[in-house]
DNA sequence: ACATGTTGATGCCGTTTCGGCAACGGCTAT
DNA sequence: ATAGCCGTTGCCGAAACGGCATCAACATGT
């Protein structure tokens, strides 16, 4: 099924790779023929489309407009191949996801299991990065459906759904703080903290609140893994600070306990959004899977929030 | 500029003209070429796309869900085309509008003209129609925006905007109606009204109202042109109905008065959607002549309500 | 029933396009 | 200076494309 001028194909292997002959490489022609291509685009556009550097090439301002053109029309190819497979009954296809930390430990492996365990045709592709990289991933074409922090997003990409956690204090079941219903910040910076760094977005949520308060607090643990912070915060190492979504099935275990955060009488709350790219159609398989990750979300916030019900 | 497979291109003309013979002869192509590429096509997506009749060419449904696509590539083409044309300071595109003849004497001339004189390279194809022929239109591809009565629309277009007018009866300055500052309906039926045939939307706003009524209306002018309608009206043949936006000028020329109906005491309401395809990123030309329209349409909908102020 | 016009499909053939090979010049890092 | 990339170009065989003439199937008009 390959009724697309070998042009737009070679072009969006250039830029994905960033070079005519790793393109050529992975699409296995001579690196020649892409070139040529290349050119062939270049004279019928008008306008180069690359910036040729010694180490390669790098899209200029019209070469980047093309390549979202190309984007959306491989990506639409996808979503036509796939309806047709649907109504052939042939279901085959690859979800490829991206998405923060705090989804790994629970949300996304049940997810991907049930999923897979209904409709074995269709395969998983996950990555793990933070909120930002999440959103580039999914604006240049690496990823069908981001899961990241809600920030502002850039308007290539539609926010498909908005769920709220709270974001609460994680210690280990022998921690002083243990037995209470909910924690101020103070009450926790009174015990060893164990810090996020700034590249995961828990820092982002915290700092101001940390900003608010009259001391500043002890020099602590800092780490960029949630689970790392998570096992420490299991060992009595100090008080972690996560949604409860990142502590899922450990927390039954017991292990550890949650206990939501609350901020001068009101929760604080970790805004996760679900985003695909706005200027497309998602083929029948990951349309099915995002409306199940959205309704499994949904879930997970009704119930959690249910668990912990307001302060105020 | 074609860097598409022709087989892309034939497709798609094949599919308008419902014929291969009649695609050739637009391409200015053999028809033998039409043909193979069909045929090419047909084989590479391992199912047949057309139904043969001996009159011509029906799509499959495999066809009609390739047409979808051809339709989102060659329509995000544009997109790209104009694009770097923006870029380039050369701005020239046609804006394709399908809509209901309301529209006709007024807003949309005033439109057009206020843009062409500020966007001299942007020209304009207007085709006026019935309410479900404009989104019909639309989902065929054959227009980029479209203004209709806000029915249900498919689920393949977007409602951009939606508006609401209130309906009223349009009667001569000389009628015996025209001094009152609303209308009921019971009190337009005793004089002769002027009626709207099935095909405009007015009828089936009004149907509902009128078959409430106790008695049955005697029989007066009926009519498909929202034109002839105000033109009879002015002469004083009878009651005409139609929202305020159909005759706006005329109104002030003073040959005619608009009087708002009122249904047991609420207005009744007209609603005006403003739609484009939703698989659809639009021109830069084409997206800024919607802000106008919808901008506009937004002016005159709080114009006309304030002058006619809510009677409940 | 027959002739006529239309439809899409096919065989043949010249033209265009494409892709592989090898070589060239430009650049960087060692 | 050398080695290793990079993108580009000339040459040539192979594949794809388009035009012409022709065919069978079907609808229409007489």
């Amino acid at each position: 099924m390959r009724f697309h001028s070998p042009a737009i194909q070679y072009f969006h292997a250039v830029r994905r790779t960033g070079s005519i002959r790793a393109a050529a490489r992975v699409l296995n022609v001579a690196s020649s023929a892409v070139s040529r291509q290349i050119l062939k685009l270049e004279q019928e556009v008008g306008s180069p489309l690359f910036e040729r550097n010694a180490r390669g090439l790098t899209l200029t301002t019209v070469g980047e407009m093309l390549a979202r053109h190309v984007m959306n029309v491989l990506q639409d190819l996808d979503r036509f191949r796939s309806d047709v497979a649907s109504l052939s009954g042939t279901w085959r296809g690859t979800v490829s996801i991206a998405c923060i930390e705090s989804l790994t430990e629970s949300v996304l492996p049940d997810l991907i299991a049930s999923h897979r365990s209904r409709a074995r045709r269709v395969s998983f592709t996950a990555e793990v990065k933070g909120s930002s990289d999440v959103l580039e991933a999914l604006s240049r074409g690496e990823a069908d459906i981001g899961i990241a922090m809600a920030l502002r997003h850039p308007p290539d990409l539609r926010q498909v759904a908005l769920k709220r956690f709270r974001l609460g204090a994680v210690v280990s079941r022998e921690h002083p703080l243990a037995r209470r219903k909910t924690v101020t910040l103070e009450q926790c910076l009174a015990f060893p903290v164990i810090n996020a760094l700034p590249e995961l977005s828990i820092y982002h949520l915290l700092q101001p609140l940390i900003a608010q308060l009259s001391e500043t607090p002890e020099p602590a643990i800092q780490a960029n893994s949630i689970d790392l912070m998570r096992e420490l915060a299991a060992r009595g190492v100090g008080v972690a600070f996560q949604t409860q979504l990142g502590i899922g099935r450990l927390s039954r275990d017991s292990q550890l306990v949650f206990l939501p955060l609350d901020n001068a009488g009101s929760p604080v709350w970790s805004d996760l959004g679900i985003y695909v790219r706005a200027e497309r159609t998602l083929p029948a398989y990951t349309e099915s899977f995002l409306q199940e990750l959205v309704r499994e979300l949904g879930e997970r916030e009704r119930r959690e929030n249910a668990a912990y019900p307001q302060t105020s």
